[in-house]
Order: C-alpha cells, then sequence, then structure tokens
DNA sequence: TTAGTGATATCC
DNA sequence: GATATCACTAAA
C-alpha cells in the first residue's frame, strides 16, 4: 500500500522537501472517480524573502500571503495568463518556502502538467493533507537526484539564478 | 525567435 | 485607471 504524504512530509525545509518530492507520485481524483497519475520528476525550491526568485521577495501580499502560510497548501498561480503553475508550501508558518512542481514523467512543463491533471486557480489554497481531489503518494521508489540551476528566472540575479535548487529525477 | 495571454503589483 | 512584469508554451 502506498504511503499518502501528510502535514510532517511538507513541513521541513523546502530544501529538503524538494528533492524528496522528486520520484513520488501526484495523484488527482476527478469528480467522477477516476484518478489521473503521474510520478514527479523535477522539482524547484523557492525559499525565503531573500531567494530573489522567490515571490515573497518583493514583500507580503495578498497572492504571496499563501506561502508564509501553512505547510501542505497548494499554491496555484497563473503565469503569462495561460499557465498554471502548481506549488506546494513547505517549511514553518511564517516563513515563505515553496516548491514548484516542474515536470513529471509523461509532462514535460509546469503548464502541462497542470494541464493533464486539471489544475486551475480553484485550487489555490487547497491543501495536500486530507484532500480528496488531490494527493501525493510513495510508492518507495528512490531515484537519484540530478541538481541544477533553476530556469526562467534571469531577473533575479547572478546569484539566485545560478544556486542549485532544481531537482531532477535521472529516471533509475 | 517571437507572439500571445491575463492576474498582480506598481505607478500615476 | 494605466502600465509593466512574469516560475511558459506553441508556432515558425
Amino acid at each position: 500500500m502506498n504511503k499518502i504524504l501528510t502535514y510532517d512530509f511538507f513541513r521541513r525545509d523546502a530544501l529538503k522537501v524538494a528533492p524528496d518530492l522528486v520520484g513520488k507520485i501526484l495523484v488527482r481524483t476527478l469528480e467522477d472517480g477516476t484518478e489521473l497519475r503521474e510520478r514527479i520528476s523535477e522539482t524547484e525550491a523557492y525559499r525565503g524573502e531573500e531567494d530573489k526568485g522567490c515571490h515573497a521577495s518583493r514583500g507580503r501580499t495578498k497572492r504571496t500571503e499563501l506561502l508564509y502560510g501553512e505547510s501542505g497548501v497548494i499554491y496555484v498561480y497563473l503565469c503569462y495568463g495561460v499557465h498554471w503553475l502548481m506549488n506546494v508550501i513547505t517549511g514553518e508558518k511564517d516563513q515563505p518556502q515553496g516548491v514548484l512542481f516542474r515536470c513529471g514523467e509523461l509532462h514535460s512543463g509546469p503548464g502541462k502538467l497542470t494541464k493533464f491533471l486539471k489544475i486551475d486557480g480553484s485550487f489555490n489554497g487547497e491543501s495536500f493533507c486530507g484532500n480528496e481531489k488531490i494527493r501525493i503518494e510513495d510508492d518507495g521508489f528512490r531515484p537519484d537526484i540530478i541538481t541544477a540551476p533553476r530556469v526562467g528566472i534571469d531577473y533575479a540575479g547572478d546569484y539566485w539564478k545560478n544556486v542549485e535548487w532544481r531537482f531532477i529525477s535521472n529516471g533509475k
């Protein structure tokens, strides 16, 4: 029986949660009971107000308020008016941390992942803990993790642009 | 390489 | 109210 990840898993530091999430399985249950499954193959950590790539670096606002909140909460963000990007909040309360689900085994790209799983803005503020619609399972799979600089944040400056907070499964 | 897209934040 | 910005994708 697969283990379902709970609050304690997400409450740790984003830099611990992000690599641990790689290889886990996202399970999305639709209205009609259909289950969509996809193994996570890539995540990125966003951590703290000093992280220029993190939304919270520009201050605590209505949008980023969630980042400061409860671990295990889903933060969905509409990017470029087209793509829903899904994050999960990690770390202790009042620390703006999150992990972005960057891509799954079957779909590369965060926009495609959320499209496949039928995630949209209505999931903003939902939680992975005790949620019937979406959860994350651990089937014991432990891939080797490759780290790399995050992508898409050229504006964040040389240091934050190059820090290796991107975690990729090598598929083994 | 570039266009498209819309919510959010910031500037009047 | 108006403009600038963006953790992207698809088309060319």
